[in-house]
DNA sequence: AAATTAATTGAATGAACATTCAATTAATTT
DNA sequence: AAATTAATTGAATGTTCATTCAATTAATTT
């Protein structure tokens, strides 16, 4: 059946080389050539898997987008109750961990298409969805459990993640590690007061 | 003296039109030959007045963040006590008009450049710091008066921004005009409770 | 070994871009 | 009217870019 292909392989290989250019330069600036010089390989090639950079770019959003799933992940040991796990994925939400996952400027340049490119929008409303979903289920657990007072739980996780997002979007411009350290706690405090546990 | 100078009415003029273009085009893609085109002049004519493209960008930043402070903008007939003014500005805050202002993909796309360039993001610190004393001499008028209870009127002020940032950040990609109002009226119900009014 | 399929290269294309520079036109002052 | 200063134009430059296409190389199967 002639050369198998390679294609799911190289595909992730060139979006995180894209990646990479873009944290350094900026998404505008992030071209085919550059990544290609990266990577070693031919600008060519990036089209004969992309067909268009356009397509790399919806490439590097999937990517990017999947990774916020991680939130989610929490380590079995915190596994005992609704409540340590809920509280678990607030710490997650509020760490430094999340500024090594994502890279501010091209996180904003990406959203910034969402706004003015319906394909990238519907990925966006789907993990703004899914986040909510998730957090909601876990809230609904803990109320289940009367491990907390709140009249609704899809209101109150759709408040922690607006709460989230704003805190990032002010936080990303502090360079102080005191101060953003404080910030962060502020912020998570105000989160976990939302949740009125008993 | 010779010709007297059009430099700032023509400075203006051109960041008009290319804040117009970035709307349409995306930040990324507004170029000095579509500016040009649109404002029926010369490309050359805009790096005379600007330089370079860095430039002009700067200054549509400017002009972009002189904006923001006209959520403090309100009519005389609310003054009438320090309660009605604040609840003058969340009403500013949370409403449409915000959204007549900005352009959603193009203050992020600043943003985005804040975060690569310390030039705009010494530009956007200074706005949010005069947007948040700004609101925390608000809180402290009232809480003057007896009018509400808060422990810091800076934490306050800044936890209200950061509910506001959050909102329109999810907000964005909401296109359903229920849900959006819907949306807005919660979030502006929480930063009034976080007011605590007595 | 021949056939097949995909990977990869390299050169070429044309468009768009920011910027430069010299020349011209239009105000304004003396 | 002469001098001055700024506005404006238009052509030119060189760079970077995404994309195309034909040719070549490398696996894999029959």
């Amino acid at each position: 059946m002639g050369r198998r292909s390679l294609k799911d392989a190289r595909q992730k290989e060139i979006i995180e080389v894209f990646y990479q250019i873009a944290k350094q330069e900026g998404l505008e600036n992030a071209s085919l050539a550059k990544t290609a010089e990266l990577a070693g390989m031919n600008p060519s090639l990036i089209i004969h898997y992309f067909k268009t950079r356009e397509q790399l770019v919806y490439g590097l959003i999937e990517f990017i987008l999947d990774r916020y799933l991680q939130i989610f992940n929490v380590p079995a040991s915190a596994n005992s109750t609704p409540k340590t796990v809920l509280l678990k994925i607030i710490d997650n939400v509020f760490s430094n961990k999340w500024n090594i996952l994502f890279d501010d400027s091209v996180s904003y340049s990406c959203y910034a298409l969402a706004l003015r490119d319906e394909t990238i929008a519907g990925r966006y409303r789907r993990l703004l969805e899914t986040l909510r979903k998730n957090m909601e289920q876990y809230i609904r657990a803990c109320k289940k459990d009367g491990l907390l007072q709140v009249a609704n739980p899809a209101v109150t996780a759709d408040l922690i993640f607006v709460l989230v997002d704003g805190a990032y979007y002010y936080l990303s411009l502090v360079k102080d590690e005191k101060e953003y350290a404080a910030g962060l706690k502020r912020y998570k405090k105000q989160a976990i007061a939302l949740l009125n546990f008993v």
